[in-house]
DNA sequence: ACAATCCGTCACTAAATTGTCGCATTGTTT
DNA sequence: AAACAATGCGACAATTTAGTGACGGATTGT
């Protein structure tokens, strides 16, 4: 699920670190640069769906970059955050009109950074979730955290609830464990593929006692699949 | 005890303070900011009830950003009143529909500034005197500050009645503990996530005075939910 | 200044979840 | 049909997560 990308760019390699260490605990995919050419570069490769632009750079600063930034018809788009150091004086951050569309001032909680992150992709409508979900008599609540079988509440586990969320938004298609693994435990995870026939097997259990086992699917040799046809 | 927020956009120094002034002598918390960058920023941070805009921004000018708050879904329904200068003519003010809910003349009273303010807040429930909320036996008229559950008066401790009116207000969906820090502590706190859990008994050790404990819900490995369904 | 309250944090406990293993079962190939 | 491979299953220990009582510092009202 996290395919959203963000770019750092940050010529101080501590900061850079923690901003992507805290970036990616909230499921952001990081890209890094140093100054503007490596971050034009970077432009290319990952198209962010974000930028998270230190004021000062090495170079063509921050400021310059992003004003060439928005003149630039490919990239205009895409919002930037500004990061600040305490001391610069507001005057020319008032006074200088880049297109930020938000900044923040070092230093700062990982929270605030990713309260923020988020604020400004859901503006832009990314990171929306529907509201709700439905397949083969499952609804997935996905505000409430909810789910029913039938009209009937069931409780599911963190894991459980990931995996049957995972396979009602991409219904008949077949996944192997290792790319279950990639999509609801996230790439990071050193974990065992036959650990995903266990989860299965205990989100069928539950989906057993509704009537409704035949929806996961084993595709024998390559993985599962999730689908209301046999 | 201001439980109320507002966010004053504005650049000149003078009036910023003024209003400042005024508008906490009238019991409401005070955020400010100097261009709409800030405003931006101050949004996160302080959840403001309402907003007083200036006209005129350097940057991004404030009918500008008005408009643009107007389609984020998290901030669209936060109030605004526009602060314009007499000179400006009344139609361009009328014509352009960016969504004001109320605009004020410089110079004005700070009688008048106040009345406005409030009279904004009553329209959006949040200063009325019906401002009552229910759900779940529980009953709070914000007015009051007061509290009842099945009609017997409860004291409510100021982060304790807080956390309460948030769950009234948006029943049924889940909270994770960085989002209830994020809207019931407002502004990015340094404060422990785990915190949320000592709140959350505490009110729910009121609740279970009341035998109304299952209102809120645990949602494990994700934070929690008020509503009255199992 | 004093008492009362409130708040954030911590340490500890209880409980749920999770990853892994060994073995059973099923399906496939020769 | 035997041999083999892939999957299902029950159990278990380790880890993670939430509930709880207590405590000290801060704030507030008197």
């Amino acid at each position: 699920m996290p395919s959203i990308n963000i770019l750092v760019v940050e010529d101080d390699d501590a900061i850079s670190e923690m901003l992507t260490m805290v970036l990616e605990q909230a499921d952001l995919r990081v890209y890094t640069a140093m100054d503007s050419r490596q971050a034009q570069a970077a432009l290319v490769d990952c198209m962010p769906d974000l930028i998270l632009l230190d004021w000062m750079l090495p170079g063509l600063s921050g400021v310059e970059w992003a004003r060439r930034l928005r003149r630039d018809k490919n990239y205009c788009d895409i919002p930037i955050i500004m990061l600040t150091a305490r001391g610069e004086e507001e005057d020319k951050i008032r006074g200088l009109d880049v297109g930020a569309d938000d900044y923040i001032t070092k230093p700062f909680s990982p929270r605030e950074l990713v309260a923020r992150v988020k604020a400004v992709l859901r503006r832009g409508n990314k990171f929306g979730k529907p509201g709700r979900i439905e397949a083969g008599g499952i609804t997935l609540y996905s505000e409430e955290h909810r789910v029913t079988i039938n009209q009937v509440a069931v409780l599911l586990s963190p894991t459980e609830y990931r995996l049957l969320e995972f396979f009602l938004t991409h219904p008949d298609k077949v996944y192997s464990r290792s790319q279950l693994l990639d999509q609801v435990w996230g790439r990071s995870s050193f974990i065992e593929e036959r650990t995903v026939d266990v989860h299965i097997r205990r989100l069928r259990k539950i989906l057993a006692e509704h009537q409704r086992e035949e929806l996961i699917q084993t595709v024998r040799g390559f993985g599962y699949r999730f689908s209301e046809q046999v």
